[in-house]
DNA sequence: TCTGGGGTCCTAGGACCC
DNA sequence: TCTGGGGTCCTAGGACCC
């Protein structure tokens, strides 16, 4: 039978950013997305105009990872930071960093495959790794594994950045054994307590069932483990097709211990809230645009093309619509994916009613290197635009734009202020 | 003037083909 | 003298995860 650990950072961005800044250890911290924040901070020297632009960066902005601090005031994850800033006025926001998270994991992971039979990476803060024979085949080891593993993460990744382990015969319980005690747990069920402590667990903490679902179950009389397994394999699968299998399985701590190998992306995609509901098509376009290219960008970087393009677009109220088209060459270009997308778009859209967020995603990738499906004409252009990816490589996104959009910078037209840090 | 952004997988109906 | 049936692709949308 297989030894799973599964390892979970806690606090993951927060802790990060209390690592790397001394300043901001022990204070409560809310890690929100990145693009309206940088402006907060960049504002933070202006004195006088400060508050307006805090106010401004912080609508429509959620909180991402929340400090220990934060979240003994009742900071969650996926609140509005305004709403966090409510309960906790003197909570500071840090404009999100990937790149530091980024690093932070890899040297995660390294430490994980010096020890382990085999990891798979399940998100940036969380993975899986067989010690099957690692450990020696019993928990005794597998525990004393875990903890070397853990004293090498305070060594490599820095004190804060603290990780709590699970271990368990299959992955569903081993996450579900770090879930049950964090920060810094270490919780260890073997096999003869699966079914026992499944029991003590509430549904809602299953990976795997959420809110909906949860909901669904309440329907049907199963509101806790114990009942949930009162429940004939035959109602589940007739109630929740395939996924009642999962259902029957989780409640008796059963479940896969087959660790996957990293695929290639799916998709690829890029979406933006705008701090106001746009009501032009200009304005929706000129930000497709943007998006676009910030997709396609991704897709050279990683080598790929793609034959699917799909758009969606959230109104005011939270209402909306999605579609996905199968392209009829490979698209390479920003542009090219834009154009596709406003095709759709353009004859589905209410622009009456105020469009709060767009997103555009790029699916169906083929690899770029053995691009018989690109033509000369196009492989010229894939010449043209990676030379422009060098750019953006090396200045950063901004560093070149279309003469379409000259007029204004994307921060610029999507938050609806104007600033020179740019220019 | 609440509710981000990055993904994955599954289902269901219609088109189309043999 | 009735409208088969299986397989696959395409699209929309919903559920879940972090």
């Amino acid at each position: 039978m297989a030894i799973i650990l599964h390892l979970d950072f806690n606090s993951y961005f927060a802790s990060v950013e209390q690592q790397a800044n001394p300043f901001l250890r022990g204070l409560p911290i809310a890690v929100a997305g990145k693009g309206r924040h940088s402006i907060d901070v960049a504002m933070a020297h202006r004195g006088s105009q400060r508050i307006r632009i805090d106010q401004l960066s912080f609508q429509r902005s959620v909180v991402t990872t929340a400090s220990r601090e934060a979240k003994k005031r009742g900071v969650k994850t996926a609140m509005g930071t305004w709403q966090a800033r409510k309960i906790c006025p003197e909570m500071l926001v840090i404009p999100g960093d990937p790149k530091k998270y980024g690093e932070i994991t890899s040297r995660f992971m390294a430490i994980l495959r010096r020890y382990a039979d085999s990891v798979q990476q399940f998100s940036t803060d969380e993975a899986f790794a067989d010690i099957t024979c690692a450990s020696g085949g019993d928990y005794l080891g597998a525990t004393i594994l875990a903890q070397k593993i853990r004293a090498d993460i305070k060594d490599e990744c820095g004190e804060y950045c603290t990780v709590s382990i699970g271990i368990a015969a299959n992955k569903f319980l081993a996450k579900l054994a770090s879930e049950s005690k964090k920060p810094n747990g270490l919780t260890c069920v073997p096999p003869h307590e699966a079914e026992d402590f499944v029991l003590t667990r509430p549904l809602a903490d299953f990976c795997g069932i959420g809110r909906r679902i949860e909901k669904h179950l309440e329907r049907l009389g199963a509101t806790s483990v114990a009942t949930l397994r009162r429940l004939p394999l035959s109602l589940l699968l007739s109630e929740f097709k395939s996924y009642g299998y999962f259902l029957f399985n989780s409640a008796r701590g059963l479940g896969s211990d087959e660790l996957e190998a990293i695929d290639d992306p799916k998709s690829i995609g890029n979406s933006y809230t705008f701090p106001h509901d746009l009501k032009t098509d200009h304005e929706i376009y000129q930000n497709l645009l943007a998006l676009a290219d910030r997709v396609a960008w991704r897709m050279r970087k990683q080598k790929f093309i793609a034959t699917h393009v799909s758009g969606y677009v959230r109104y005011g109220d939270f209402g909306g619509y999605s579609f996905h088209r199968r392209c009829k060459d490979p698209l390479i270009d920003g542009l090219e994916i834009a154009n596709t997308t406003w095709e759709v778009m353009k004859e589905k859209i209410d622009i009456t009613q105020g469009v709060r967020l767009i997103g555009v995603s790029a699916s169906g990738l083929l690899p770029i290197g053995g691009s018989d499906s690109l033509f000369d004409k196009e492989r010229r252009k894939a010449r043209v635009l990676q030379a422009l990816d060098k750019v953006t490589d090396k200045y950063g996104s901004g560093a070149w734009q279309r003469a379409s959009t000259m007029k204004t910078s994307f921060k610029e037209r999507v938050s609806g202020w104007h600033y020179d840090h740019e220019s």
